[in-house]
DNA sequence: TTGTACGCGTTATCAA
DNA sequence: TTGATAACGCGTACAA
């Protein structure tokens, strides 16, 4: 179907080895005889030839691209942080292959098995669950894996904000408000991250009720409903994830806000929160330094292009950044209220 | 590294060619000794084995996976599109990958050619730019391929929303509320999606400047700062999509907010708009008709699983989806405070 | 029912 | 400087 090194061999009265020696780049391209060269790359080019990348990568077991599979790429954090981790593999020459688990590990599994088995060299992943057997299962042992956002017993290999840092940042500032009374929306425990996020929220707050569930809006409405239910009001709602906060304003009316509603500390950015009249603390993480963390954390896991020396699996050493709270007009203003009425 | 057919078939005294029957799932595995199968079987499970898909798809030109190539994986928009795609996919058996052009037609290149020479089954694409040389250039001529929300001359399997019909109600939506003067914001007026809003714009309102840029949130930005400089404020301000509504939002406080600043008239959905202060119409598709279209519209240009049938290029007829308008309480008030000052 | 042999498109080794 | 030739892992026509 489409051209091949033979077809140019043909064309060029030269052999297949010639040809794939003259367009390779490499050094073995100087030792040619000049003519042949350029008389073989004028054909690829006039043949609009383009190497099969999988017999290529079938042969050298090297593609040059990562994949990287996140639980969803719905979410604004993830996107950004997908766009910026392609943008600095592409200063090493690597290219990047995006799959979306979708909170699904069924889909997770099949993702993790297809990328494997096409070759790429190296992850980057934000696992569904924290179960190291589901990802060894479905992967060749030794691959090159970063772990973003979950610490995982066993893989040093993470980059990942430092959770409880940035949850006791948060609850400091909500406690700053007066807030004693806390709601909980959180994804599942048995990842690490919401339960060191749950585990030093229970440390400086009563926490009245908490609802867990899988990291989709639908938890986080689900949660307001149950949430208003309660005898005692939350001061303020603590959602361990922007889904979470997104699937409670999706279900606030401007006509709620009137009603003193609860304040929503959020771990990670909300989109536009300074012109949103919901309170809202966020603990937010500089989606640049993890995405280059990923990078620069994967690199040198990567088999060097000597081919004599061993993939090289120095073991690394977790990268974890510090966040720090925004707070938005309304939170502020929210917060002075409360302040002015002790 | 990973165990091979030929592993299985060393270990279990069989050949390559009856394991590969073995495991193929296909009617070949019917016509085997049910015993060897089992003892097949269950050899590969012990060794773990995963078949190569490269080495698969250079066999049989099929690899059950179609590309997905975007402008901007952060507009939401876009990136539950991806998702939804991607569910429709998997029902039909084929797994996706995304990929992000990030408005540069360089990557865009890159990744097209990546993707074909992987070996994909199909394409669906948000082209940066509508030159269809550039696609073609990229691409086996004979690869399967959807546009998503571009019209090309040329290529007829399109799914898209109908820009004109929904410009024409933002139009008639923004006219109700008086408004008689607007600025705009704008994509690259290359693109026929952006080209076409503008035309209806025009039709309808006094344009008193028009901002055009790459569709990232700056040009909003700048195109703010401009509008803040003209003469006459316009009394609507006209995004042709969501980044550049968020680009200006970025840059709004809610003390600008006092000052009556102009509406947005946004294409494309701006989430918790609901709750958003800004006075906003927003002209939504809705992104599940899109999601499923393209794939509907895929799947026929598929070459049939049977061999011996030519890959059927039946041309499709392009798809138009018909949007509708979403005001926001904020928009409400707005129009509301306008008409009683007549 | 099973095995042999070949080819998919590349790259790498060896010999000329 | 160049050309056979083998091999990557798999699927399949053909022969047994």
């Amino acid at each position: 179907m489409s051209t091949t090194l033979s077809d140019i061999a043909r064309a060029t009265q030269t052999s297949v080895s010639t040809v794939s020696r003259a367009l390779s780049g490499s050094v073995a391209a100087n030792r040619l005889n000049l003519d042949t060269r350029q008389r073989i790359q004028a054909a690829a080019q006039e043949l609009g030839y383009r190497p099969n990348l999988n017999a290529r990568t079938l042969r050298t077991q090297r593609s040059n691209s990562i994949g990287l599979i996140v639980n969803d790429i719905t979410d604004p954090l993830v996107a950004r942080i997908g766009n910026l981790i392609e943008q600095h593999l592409l200063l090493h020459g690597y290219s990047l292959m995006i799959c979306n688990s979708n909170e699904d590990s069924e889909q997770e599994a099949r993702h993790l098995w297809q990328l494997d088995q096409r070759g790429i060299d190296g992850l980057i992943i934000a696992p569904v669950s924290s179960d190291v057997e589901q990802l060894r299962q479905n992967l060749s042992a030794t691959l090159p894996m970063v772990i973003l956002n979950r610490s995982i017993a066993g893989l040093d290999a993470t980059v990942a904000g430092d959770h409880e840092q940035t949850a006791t940042l948060l609850c400091q500032t909500l406690r700053q408000a007066g807030v004693q009374r806390v709601a909980v929306v959180s994804g599942s425990s048995r990842l690490s991250i919401h339960r060191i996020r749950m585990q030093v929220v229970r440390q400086n707050f009563d926490v009245l009720a908490l609802h867990e569930g899988p990291a989709i809006r639908k938890t986080g409405r689900d949660a307001r409903a149950v949430f208003a239910r309660l005898p005692i009001a939350p001061e303020a709602i603590i959602c361990s994830g922007l889904v979470f906060a997104n699937g409670i304003m999706q279900v606030t009316t401007v006509a709620d806000l009137q009603n003193n509603p609860p304040a929503l500390g959020v771990f990670d950015w909300v989109p536009m929160q300074h012109l949103l009249p919901v309170p809202i603390a966020a603990a937010v993480q500089d989606v640049y330094e993890l995405a280059e963390g990923c990078v620069e954390q994967l690199m040198p896991m990567l088999s060097e292009p000597v081919p004599g020396a061993a993939a090289q699996r120095r073991p690394q050493e977790p990268l974890i950044f510090a966040g720090q709270i925004k707070l938005n007009p309304a939170y502020e203003a929210w917060a002075d209220r409360r302040l002015a009425v002790q």
